[in-house]
DNA sequence: AAGACGAAAGTGGTTGA
DNA sequence: TCAACAACTTTCGTCTT
C-alpha cells in the first residue's frame, strides 16, 4: 500500500496508486508523484557507515524475470582484449579453450533454458498490454512455480505464460480480458482459458471473482472520459453490486453500460460502438445492460 | 446519415443428470 | 458424455436525432 503523504503540488492527501501504470499519482491533479519500481533496497540493515560499507554488495537485485536469476557471464567473442589491442596467437587459442570451457560448465539446464524462452514471452505480452514491472515479476515466479511442477508437459509455452499473465493480473485486481490478452499472445483464447483453469487447479491459486469495478478505470481513461465521470460509473456499480443485479453477467457488459451511462450523465457522451470497441462487447449487450441498469435502477439519464 | 433500438437466430461455454 | 440453458454475438429492419 502507499504510505501517507500529501501531494507537493497541490496538497492533497488523497494520493492513488495507478496499478495499471504503476505510478503514484495525486487523485486531485494528476500530479505523477512516483513510479512504482521494485524495491531496490538492501535487505540488511546497516547502523553506522562502517557497517553499510562492510556489507554492502554490488550488482542489481536478483529478479525472477532473468533467466539463470542474473546470475550469467559471457566470453566476448573477437581478436581484441578489452581495451582493443589485438591477441596473440597463443592468447586467442588460449581464449578458445576457455570459451569452450566456460560454455560447457555454465551450460544451462533445460528447464533453464525453457524459462529464458518463456521469460521473453513474458516480457514481450506485459509490453504490449502496457502491464508495470512488479506484474511481471509475479508472473515470473508463478512460472517457475509451474516448470517446478512440472506443468508445462505438453503446453505451449505461449499458452501457459499467457494463462499466468491472466491470473496475475487478476490476482492484483487489475483484470485483462481473455480476448485483450489473445489479442497479443502467440496462443488463442481458447488455449489460454484451458491452461488458465488447468493451472489455477495444480497451483491451488485463489483467484478472487472480477468485478466490474476492477474495468471501470481502464475502460473509462481509454474513452478519454473524465474523472468525474468515473466516479459516477463507479457510484453506479456499487449500486449495482449490492442489489445484485450484475449476478450472472459477464463483469465487462455491465462495466460497459455503467462506463456509458455515466458519460450520458456528465454530458461526456460516447457512442454504443466507441464503448464496444474499447470494452470488447457488441453494442446489443451493452444496451442490454443498461436497459436493466435504467429500470431497475430508476436512473434518470438525460437524452 | 449516423446512432440507437430491439427482435430473432446462431455460437460457445457451463451445468447437471 | 450429452442435452439443456443462459449469456453473448451477429444480423437486420426500424425508429430517432
Amino acid at each position: 500500500m502507499v504510505e501517507e503523504r500529501v501531494c507537493p503540488e497541490c496538497g492533497s492527501p488523497r494520493i492513488v496508486e495507478d496499478r495499471e501504470s504503476g505510478e503514484i499519482i495525486c487523485h486531485n491533479c494528476g500530479l505523477v508523484i512516483d513510479e512504482r519500481t521494485m524495491d531496490a533496497h538492501p535487505e540488511w540493515r546497516a547502523f553506522n557507515s562502517s557497517q553499510r560499507d562492510a556489507r554492502a554488495r554490488g550488482g542489481a537485485p536478483m529478479k525472477h524475470s532473468i533467466a539463470n536469476r542474473g546470475f550469467t557471464t559471457t566470453i566476448r567473442k573477437g581478436s581484441m582484449d578489452a581495451k582493443g589491442n589485438p591477441l596473440s596467437p597463443q592468447m586467442k587459442a588460449e581464449m578458445y579453450t576457455l570459451m569452450k570451457w566456460h560454455g560447457r560448465t555454465s551450460r544451462i539446464s533445460s528447464t533453464e533454458r525453457n524459462v529464458s524462452t518463456a521469460l521473453k514471452e513474458l516480457r514481450r505480452l506485459c509490453s504490449f498490454l502496457g502491464l508495470p514491472e512488479p506484474i511481471i515479476e509475479t508472473a515470473s515466479l508463478y512460472y517457475r512455480k509451474t516448470v517446478e511442477k512440472k506443468l508445462i508437459r505438453g503446453r505451449l509455452i505461449e499458452s501457459v505464460v499467457a494463462a499466468i499473465v491472466y491470473m496475475v493480473c487478476r490476482l492484483q485486481g487489475v483484470p485483462r480480458t481473455l480476448d485483450e490478452i489473445a489479442e497479443v499472445s502467440h496462443s488463442n483464447k481458447k488455449e489460454i482459458g484451458k491452461t488458465y483453469r488447468f493451472l489455477v487447479r495444480e497451483l491451488g491459486v485463489n483467484v478472487p471473482l472480477t468485478t466490474p469495478l476492477d474495468y471501470v478505470s481502464r475502460f473509462a481513461s481509454a474513452l478519454g472520459l473524465s474523472g468525474e465521470a468515473q466516479e459516477e460509473a463507479r457510484k453506479i456499480l456499487k449500486k449495482v453490486l449490492n442489489e445484485g443485479l450484475a449476478s450472472g453477467r459477464g463483469p465487462t457488459g455491465v462495466a460497459a453500460a455503467a462506463v456509458y451511462i455515466a458519460g450520458l450523465m456528465k454530458g461526456e457522451r460516447r457512442t454504443q460502438k466507441e464503448v464496444a470497441d474499447v470494452v470488447g462487447v457488441t453494442e446489443v449487450t451493452i444496451r442490454n445492460r443498461y436497459r436493466e441498469l435504467k429500470t431497475k435502477l430508476g436512473l434518470d439519464i438525460p437524452a
